[in-house]
DNA sequence: AACACCGTACAGAGCGCTCTCCCGCCGGCC
DNA sequence: GGCCGGCGGGAGAGCGCTCTGTACGGTGTT
């Protein structure tokens, strides 16, 4: 009874059996007697034990432990990265990955660690971590398309899989959304309420995500007749939806529907438009992307294309399981589908 | 160069010197020959080392890892902890948190686990996890006031700081805001710009920090004249806010002045009244409280009562430290100021 | 009855690091 | 010139665990 943790010998010499033994039991593996399986457990309980992790990790080489990153392409060493972390869940859209990750791995047993990867410094600190053995992977979600992390990964092989497909390829897993064909969702479903004057608030053209959702926006407005369509591009943020709005307002003050690339860019643009004096949807119409939980807190509440991050997000820590356990060596790449939810505002 | 990592021992040749004489100079201490140094610095460099973390937890029984949980007070065993994490990270409060933790954490290389503990057999997890040693010590946020793991922390004698005061005392360290001060703060303000019918829709009667709120917003007011003011339980969500709303508004259809005991509700309270079709502030002036991203989001922007969320989840990380390196030993207790905002709504 | 064989438990060798000894060397002092 | 103190460096003992190799009964085969 001192007051160290009890050890797996403190158990062994309780129960009358080996070190060997206790550890079988608590690993549960190959055959151990049921009698003494049973007196075993009754010393753990007795001394309260707790197997030590450092010992554990130092000779299985593993730390059953993932990192979560979420990564900009900063290259400011002085920023904040609370400052950072404050601006990444502005956006419901990472409390989405949180559970669809914690979904995962909570079964398990296994929590995240949770980084944030906004400088040079940053990245470095993240590849120190993984290489000290600390975490045995990494799950990344960049905010850019020309974020370094993932090749730096790539390059120190370490296990990671990306949420999104980076700009130029790395030999990574990846999960993604056809962005194109939520573009397409929200082309048709525009026009099949007769709208005359579509127009789109993009989101950052640096990311590729952004590019596929305008490209399939607009190659099937194209295909049905409408040439030209007035783009504005925000920054996936509340303000830049309303700026970039109004920007379109002022040089197309005849749009009657208008598709943002996310749902936060799509409820600012629903309220300037109310200020403005233009009822959502009989004058314009909106349709947001992500169907996150703003979409639902939106008056009216948005007519959005969902993106499926949860589950996503979980197929993230599955393929980066896979891929610590050796079950997969290959980069896998798998791309899920959009799908229109029709609400108020469209 | 072998495709293990390489270790102490591996510097240590490579810089002809000792194991021992690499781990001071890795470690910083005591004093070695600069030449030296620069020696071992080089060879570090070159084997491209990075110290083992398994095997100095091991030995200095640290694991330089802190858990941040999110605590329910849930029984369901069944509950997917996922949702909870969503729900949680719904409220920008939580990101807030985060951001404070990650901004005191991050300077010193540490990164928090995030743990979410809605069962007993998430606490148990999260107990296990602390006495395994895979973190030093836990940084408590609680949903609701009768969360039982604070006492379980305290009982097992785990460093652990709490964020808010728990409603039965436990001799952990926690930081808190002056609640009833935020209260009061509302009500002088409603009072102040010549409301005649405050009313307040309270978060969760079963949280602290809500009565504390309530009671500070109603004794303020009983001490200028209104003697009764009416109130309604929401829970901290926006569909509760609108609910709350509902029925103070049936009740009370003559209100001027509303106090919501968080943004989200006010957020919720704002549309309401607007599709009810009266002004803001003009018919009935809102505040909020927190003070969180929403406050600005809102249209128009709130004025609200704001809570240094991330300010003070820095404290929190900063007294675990504290607690964890033994400097100290007695808990504290942390209050801050509460500080009004006024923006549109009021 | 002798042998092989399998299931069960133990002994012991590390995993990579820290840290306490301990020793050798150099400079200062009487 | 001998002694002592202090500093720079090395040797080695663990930290608590896993896992391989090995011993030891008990059963089945010839």
């Amino acid at each position: 009874m001192s007051n160290q943790a009890p050890t797996l010998e403190d158990v062994a010499r309780e129960a009358g059996v080996s070190r060997a033994t206790v550890s079988r039991v608590v690993n549960g593996v190959r055959n151990v007697d049921p009698a003494i399986q049973e007196l075993v457990h009754r010393a753990i309980e007795r001394t309260g034990y707790a197997p030590n992790r450092a010992a554990r990790s130092l000779v299985t080489r593993r730390a059953e432990t993932i990192a979560l990153v979420v990564s900009g392409a900063g290259d400011a060493p002085e920023e904040a990265r609370g400052a950072f972390a404050a601006r990444a869940f502005a956006d419901p859209f990472f409390g989405r990955v949180v559970s669809g990750v914690v979904g995962f791995l909570s079964p398990r047993s296994m929590h995240p660690v949770l980084m944030f990867a906004e400088s040079a410094e940053d990245r470095r600190e993240v590849l120190t971590y993984l290489r000290q053995g600390r975490a045995d992977g990494a799950l990344v979600v960049s905010t850019h398309a020309d974020d370094p992390l993932p090749a730096l990964l790539a390059d120190a092989k370490l296990p990671a899989v990306l949420f999104a497909r980076p700009a130029r390829p790395v030999p990574l897993s990846c999960v993604d959304l056809d962005h194109r064909d939520g573009g397409r969702l929200a082309a048709e479903h525009l026009l099949a309420r007769g709208c005359r004057r579509p127009a789109t608030v993009a989101g950052p053209l640096a990311v590729a995500a952004s590019q596929e959702r305008l490209a399939g926006f607009r190659d099937t407005l194209a295909r049905r007749g409408h040439a030209h369509v007035p783009v504005a591009e925000g920054g996936f943020t509340l303000d830049s939806g309303i700026a970039a709005m109004e920007r379109l307002l002022a040089e197309h003050p005849d749009v009657d529907g208008v598709f943002a690339a996310n749902d936060l860019m799509a409820q600012g643009i629903c309220q300037l438009l109310q200020e403005r004096g233009r009822r959502v949807p009989e004058d314009v119409a909106v349709i947001g992307f992500d169907d996150s939980g703003i979409a639902l807190a939106c008056r009216p509440p948005l007519t959005t294309v969902r993106q499926p991050v949860e589950q996503m997000a979980a197929e993230m820590a599955r393929l980066l399981d896979e891929h610590i356990r050796g079950a997969r060596t290959a980069p896998a790449s798998v791309v899920f589908d959009p799908e229109l939810i029709v609400r108020e505002t469209a």
